[in-house]
This record gives C-alpha cells, sequence and structure tokens, in this order.
DNA sequence: ACTTTCGGTTGTATAGTACAACGGTTCTTT
DNA sequence: AAAGAACCGTTGTACTATACAACCGAAAGT
C-alpha cells in the first residue's frame, strides 16, 4: 500500500460505498426535489435548465443528453408549453426541427426554482468547509463525466 | 476574497456543482439500474437488499427508511413475494406484523444483481486511485447522512 | 369496554418513462 | 429527378413508481 498510513480501504469497499450511497441518494431525489419546488416537476425543472443554458437546442438534443425517449421529451416539453414555460420556434433552415427557448415567465420560474434548490443545498451542507465542497464537487463532476461518455449503445 | 490563496472556488459555485451534478445522477439512474439488472426492478431491489441487510423487517420499517408510503412498500412487496423473492412470516407476539425474508431465489436474485452492480461501478471507477475513491464514498456518506437526520416534517 | 394507535391492503390518481407506429422533411443514391 | 433512407417530432399504448385517502384488523391506553 506505497507505504502510506494502514487504514487505505481497499478499493472494492469504497466503490461499494459508493454504489450504495449514490443509490440511497437516487431514490429520494425526486421526492426531494418535489418538495423543494413543487411547480416544476423535477424533470420539467432539468430540461427547462438545459433549454436556458444551452439558448435554444432541440427536442432531440436533450433526449440524448439524459438518455430519454424522444417521446419522453416531446411530452415533457408539451408540459412546459401548456404551462408558457418554453416556446418553440421552428427552424428557418430545417422544417423539421423546433428551436426551444425558454419564455420570460419560463426563466422566472427557473430562476426561482434554482434559488431554493441551492438555498436546500446551501443549508444542507452549511456546515462543510470550502475544501470538502470543492472536493465533493470535482469528485461528482469526474464521475459523471464518465459516464456520459462511455453510454451504453442504447442511444447509437 | 478572504485573502486566502485565489483558488479557493466559493461555496456557492462549490455547491452549486454539487446541486447540478447530483441531479445529473439521480436523472439517469434508475435507467442506468433498469440496464445493469433488468430483472430486479430499482425500487425492488433496494427494498429486498434492505430486507436481506437486516435479516427480517417489517413493511413500516421500510417505509421509514426510505422516506415512501406504506402503500407502495405494500405494492413492491406484493410484487417481490410474486416473484417468489420474499416471504412474510407473521410475527408470533403481534399479530398484526409481518416479518419479511428473502427466499433462497431472492438472495440470490439480490447477490446476482449486486454483483453485476457493483462491477458496473468498478468498470467506471476503475482510473480512480484508491485515495479518491476513499474520499469520494467518505464524502457521499456525509452527505446521505445529513439528509436522514433531518427530514423534512412529512414523515413524522 | 371504548377509543386511539398501529400495521398493512386496496382504490384511485398522477408523473415519468419506454416502445412502436406514424407523418412530414431532408438527405442520398441511383 | 425519383426512390429510398435517415431524421425530427407526435401520438397510442402500457408499465413502474409513487402518493393520498379510506379502510380493516390487531394492540394498547384510559
Amino acid at each position: 500500500m506505497t507505504g502510506a498510513d494502514a487504514q487505505q480501504p481497499p478499493r472494492e469497499a469504497s466503490v461499494d460505498v459508493i454504489q450504495r450511497e449514490l443509490t440511497a441518494f437516487a431514490r429520494r431525489a425526486r421526492a426531494a426535489a418535489a418538495r423543494v419546488h413543487p411547480e416544476l416537476p423535477l424533470v420539467s425543472y432539468t430540461l427547462l435548465a438545459h433549454i436556458e443554458e444551452q439558448r435554444g437546442c432541440r427536442a432531440t438534443d436533450l433526449a440524448a443528453h439524459y438518455l430519454l425517449d424522444k417521446s419522453t421529451v416531446s411530452r415533457q416539453l408539451a408540459g412546459l408549453e401548456k404551462l408558457g414555460f418554453v416556446e418553440r420556434r421552428p427552424a428557418p433552415d430545417d422544417h423539421r426541427v423546433q428551436v426551444l427557448h425558454p419564455t420570460e415567465a419560463g426563466a422566472k420560474v427557473l430562476a426561482a426554482a434554482q434559488t431554493s434548490r441551492l438555498a436546500a443545498y446551501q443549508e444542507r451542507l452549511k456546515d462543510w468547509s470550502a475544501d470538502d465542497l470543492a472536493g465533493f464537487a470535482a469528485y461528482l463532476l469526474r464521475y459523471n463525466a464518465a459516464g456520459t461518455s462511455g453510454l451504453p449503445d442504447q442511444h447509437r
């Protein structure tokens, strides 16, 4: 063990913990999200956030990015549109696609949801040191980044 | 900025990243789990694992632990029982409760699911150093532990 | 004994999702 | 240019996970 001090846990044990804890988190996530901002269902929230970040994207992009079926995305978007949170504009060059944009109301609601969501996390993480927060954030980024490349061939 | 060395990311930024990345993870978790072990739906898997760990627990315990409605647990258990993976034994002392135990088939299927699940994680994390794995695991434990106490008063 | 509490099931409703079939568009190939 | 393939999105259908509310039977409190 590289001569370091003894308590280096075996890789397997750590992986097992990671697996368990991520699973535990996932199980709770939806309910938790619903509590934080009941107005904007979790998935809609996520999609809307992505649409805003990307400043105009297509439904297919969303489906690919989130590993969702296009029908799912289609319905989610229908919901968001019904709520008046997104707008679809036909693309001039390609008549098949519709470019998605948040409406003003959508942007507003998204900002509110993000704020309360962030506040909830701030609260939960209030006892963490800045270093630990940075470390945790970095690990999560790394973990998720690994996932988005090696996709199960399902979406190619 | 507080005079410390420059590259300490502000807490807010880290929290925001954490929030985003955990959300991203949660969104994918179900689909991913379904791919890893299609035979045992995610929640059933989780419940079954808990039943085994606890070596006999009640439906209510599961509901409390996972923040699920008892009706949800009831139906999940019905499914598991139908599949022949759990057994309910009436408690001798209290005639209301039924103590849950995995059947042999349940234990077998659970072990298989755990194995493939763990393998998937091992694969995904294969490039991580043991130190990073340990660190990530520790952060996740800490994060989730924080959540299980301060529960939203919904379940009390 | 009467009421309350507890453990669990069942009825009903909703969100999120997938798969398959389809209708238009655009691109390729001949 | 006509035919076919690939692509974008919608709609029909079905299933899982979930919640809430109403309920039943058993146990505990008074």
